[in-house]
DNA sequence: GCTAGAAAGCTAATGCAGTTAGCTGGAGTT
DNA sequence: AACTCCAGCTAACTGCATTAGCTTTCTAGC
């Protein structure tokens, strides 16, 4: 069936995505994904087209599994009740697996699976906003928002951006109710 | 005065944010300064002890020169007025700057200078914040929500997170009252 | 003015990472 | 049993960061 090692461009994901766990992203290199996977370098690209496509694959992963982390939370519950669970489990995915959610792409990428992950994941957004009773623009302004909140905050979380790390938990139940409050009493244009 | 080419760390600094604004971050490269500065690689050795504390530098200069806005922005302004200035002024510049904006560091750096200037950065925001009546734990709280909710939106629209760039300054309209409103009723522990 | 020393620059060389080219051997097929 | 395909290999090249050691030039002090 399979002649080697039995690599896949599956289990060369999967191990590039336990070296960026363990070692942060800096430490994504093909040839420590070679090594751990027990195969020379070069051999890499029979599965995978460079570099920079393994990147993209390793942030197809990420977005895919946050949408299905916030999906689960977000299931059963509507409105406040949603979102908070929504903001918890966004940070809480952050919060275990750091590396992973800093290997999101920081530019735009011209990728077409990548686009439609990231729908997938405004779509979970999108969901709960519904049950506010936002229309569709507004639906669409008030994602954006609850969006850059959580993503600025954790990104500033894992960045090491803020100086003590002890209240953290505090300021985010703060910016959740900004967020839910904003949601409730706001105007969307 | 000076021996040859009348380098500097200064001069290093400069011909990298006009490498980074041009090219993006990425192009950031000790042999493309050099090119830039009409100058060897090595000889860079003797103004910046390595890349890293090159990017370090660079960051340090973004970081002032963010800071230096937001403070003029929201000098003479109070409450809304001032908060409103300051997430406008700060999106602007990472509009008109965004591979500076994207140099900022991803990671925890432990250097001292870094720390500072990110101490001086919230301290225009604490400013900002004090205008509210907000006591010393509340404003670290709100301070953390603003530049989240900046920061998040900012570094999302950089990153190309957002699919429509249309309507994008009405979303940040909203968010900026998101973020006012949160201020102006909400209770910061 | 002259000379010593420090500073700034250079060339040479090393090591590592990504990438390409071309070979090879085993698995599945006919 | 011969054929074909493909995963994996070795060899080789490139670009970049970094170090070592030499040369030149400016400055300071005599």
């Amino acid at each position: 069936m399979v002649s080697r090692a039995g690599l896949s461009q599956e289990a060369v994901v999967d191990a590039a995505l336990e070296l960026v766990d363990q070692d942060g992203l800096d430490a994504l290199t093909l040839a420590a994904v070679a090594n751990r996977t027990g195969v020379a370098t070069p051999s890499l690209y029979k599965h995978v087209r460079n570099l920079a496509a393994l990147r993209q694959l390793i942030a197809l992963r990420v977005l895919d599994e946050l949408t299905e982390r916030l999906g689960a939370a977000a299931m059963g519950r509507s409105e406040e009740d949603a979102i908070r669970a929504l903001m918890l489990a966004y940070r809480q995915y952050a919060a275990e697996r750091p590396h992973r959610y800093a290997a999101l792409p920081q530019k735009p990428q011209p990728d077409a699976a990548l686009a439609a992950a990231g729908g997938r994941l405004v779509e979970v957004f999108l969901a709960v906003l519904r049950g506010y009773g936002l229309t569709d623009s507004a639906a669409i302004h008030a994602t954006r928002c609850v969006r850059a909140a959580v993503h600025g905050f954790v990104a500033l979380e894992v960045a090491g951006g803020f100086g003590l790390p002890e209240k953290l938990d505090v300021t985010y139940e703060n910016l959740i109710d900004m967020v839910s409050g904003g949601l409730r009493t706001g105007t969307f244009t």
